[in-house]
DNA sequence: TTGAATTTTCAATATTTATTGAAAATTCAA
DNA sequence: TTGAATTTTCAATAAATATTGAAAATTCAA
């Protein structure tokens, strides 16, 4: 396999995946492109390398900017922005674990909160039982959220060694 | 907030959080039904409940059976199937996290090692730069699939406390 | 300033994914 | 067996999501 087969087999891949867990395709492929990238791009040189729109181009590059997983570098004399993507998976994974933890479990984890203690009154069977539902789930969230927290406000010395230990 | 206020509440956050996780949204809110439910359910009841066809619920409570996350529950003299949900939180959890990891992770890993392999030998700059990048990211996915793996496969006197202790 | 280069926006369109509902298949009590 | 009850399938349709592309806005060198 040559070396331009390899990048694109791993964009492809990349782009796949991040569909199937609700993170746009172009996004994705973005930012395997930049990651699989030695140089800075330019929107154009994406645009040509995706074969995708200048729009589609712009709006994934602006989420991945949002997201702080890539960053814009200047080139002199040269009034195009270009992109490079964070190398530093482990910086990046950690940015989108955190980011998807607040924007999509936060408000959820507040529901489950709400509901918790909405339901805590209630006497009947029927009332005791879907409290205690709520209450596991709520809870069993809450314990996720935090570990996504802590993890991503450690320092490699600390948590990730934890985790690291946990694995091996 | 009524009692079946509540659950509709949890139902329909649960089928949000479900969309934006990549989960077919009646797949969520039928889990989310069976959960919060007392009684085991028929079809026909789930289809009233939830307001969807029956091709919708048929399709959406096999999926839930094949995950494991949901068992059949046969009434004594009735001749329609009856569906209950799995209560124990981290039992489904696992399951789900498993099942996705199985899915979506292991093909993609299995990429990223080709990859691995296939880039390893090229001697030039660009080749060798390559090979870094999908190495690290074969290196991070390999950790993540065996973290999960561990946590799902270990009973809770082992792993499971090691991980609330993270957590805590 | 000016205007060419560049970026952004967003309505229109295309694509993907979810849902319906009725026909076909299956099940099982009588 | 038979046929009514139940489940499953899947082509048609609807809904949600992604993408385009051109106009508008912005930027900046001259």
């Amino acid at each position: 396999m040559s070396l331009e087969a390899s990048r694109q087999k791993f964009i492809d891949t990349w782009g796949a995946l991040g569909t199937e867990w609700g993170i746009n395709k172009s996004v994705a492929q973005v930012q395997a492109l930049l990651l699989v990238s030695e140089q800075p791009l330019s929107t154009d040189e994406i645009m040509e390398a995706l074969t995708i729109s200048r729009g589609n181009a712009n709006m994934s590059l602006r989420q991945l900017l949002d997201y702080g997983i890539i960053y814009k570098k200047v080139i002199a004399g040269d009034r195009k922005e270009y992109f490079v993507a964070e190398k530093d998976i482990w910086k990046w994974a950690l940015k989108i674990a955190l980011m998807r933890k607040q924007k999509e479990i936060d408000p959820v984890l507040n529901v489950l909160t709400e509901l918790e203690a909405a339901t805590k009154k209630d006497k009947t069977a029927e009332g005791k039982a879907l409290h205690q539902t709520v209450h596991e789930i709520q809870a069993f969230t809450e314990q996720l959220s935090t570990l996504v927290e802590r993890v991503a406000s450690s320092t490699r010395g600390e948590l990730l060694l934890k985790l690291l230990k946990l694995v091996m």
